[in-house]
DNA sequence: ATCAAACTATTTGATGTCAAACTATATGCC
DNA sequence: GGCATATAGTTTGACATCAAATAGTTTGAT
């Protein structure tokens, strides 16, 4: 455990080898990730106890986010959702055995079909999100909010940089 | 693409439809999440151009680090490296596979063994190294240190709340 | 000294994902 | 109107990972 100690020893062990190279970027961005990534392990663990994949409540969420008829088009939901066709396809497969959704056909389209979230799927991602929204609101309580804003401005400069990078690549 | 417009519809779709919660804790998480995605695509785009698995690079990078030696014991770099021991032994095997390591005998515990880094892997763990650090360093130029500092001391206490958190779940 | 328990790495089986091939349907150009 | 092209979703095959079962080795308690 322990994430700041595992970055430390990455750091410090590279810097010895590589003292050419500038590390302490780097040590960022792995500090950074570390911590997002265990904010997705608790977003894991919620989900998993109401017997979804994180990436089975986000088609669920899409759906019920949406408005009272929740119900939308595949490819939609791929693309707000942002997996592959094939992922989706896999995530309807599944929600559909636990009936949170149903599938139907579109008439307008049909090449197509409609995908509606149930009493239950709704019910659940309710009951998710809110233990989602609480949680997050744990996690920063503890941080001034003008703290807050500084860490966003930085978070929205490196994004920018970051985007135009991998663009580019 | 544009990773803040994602996370603006969803907290704001979701806003709407349970206006009894406060979505924008969970507004900062995703940011920070997308934006630690975005980096590390960057460096599986790296290691890729190398022929090389972000976890295989991890495991090689482990080897590069410790020295002139670099012989590991396959345990030791499952621990560091974080990862299951089964997923080691499939990291070792395609390493093993592309040259970049050998696996010889532990005489003096035979149960395990002993894992060495080549000429080829040490190369290429450097070349991948200097262009990762060359990397982090671009995404956080444009930050004036004392941002950086600020930045840093928020990341290290969400870390401590959110460490304290996942173990008591 | 023996034998149970712990340890080390591998194998096996499952999962979630994506890319590419595929099927069915719709659109648009001539 | 007919046919090439584009689109929607599914299927197939590949991959990286993990948990659990396994095989061989060491350790420790009696």
């Amino acid at each position: 455990m322990e994430i700041g100690k595992y970055v430390d020893e990455t750091v410090s062990t590279w810097q010895e080898q590589r003292p050419d190279l500038d590390f302490e970027p780097m040590g960022y961005m792995l500090r950074f990730h570390a911590m997002a990534e265990a904010a997705m392990t608790k977003i894991e663990i919620i989900t998993k106890s109401h017997g979804l994949t994180v990436g089975e409540f986000d088609v669920l969420a899409t759906l019920r986010r949406h408005g009272a008829a929740s119900t939308l088009m595949p490819s939609f939901i791929a693309e707000v959702a942002m997996v592959s066709p094939s992922g989706l396809t896999h995530r309807l497969t599944q929600l559909e055995k636990s009936g949170h959704i149903t599938r139907s056909a579109d008439n307008s389209d049909r090449r197509s079909s409609l995908v509606s979230i149930t009493k239950s799927g709704a019910a659940v991602a309710d009951q998710i999100i809110e233990q989602i929204a609480e949680h997050s609101a744990r996690m920063y309580a503890a941080i001034p909010t003008e703290d807050l804003e500084q860490f966003s401005k930085v978070v929205s400069l490196v994004s920018t940089q970051l985007e135009s990078e991998v663009v580019t690549s």
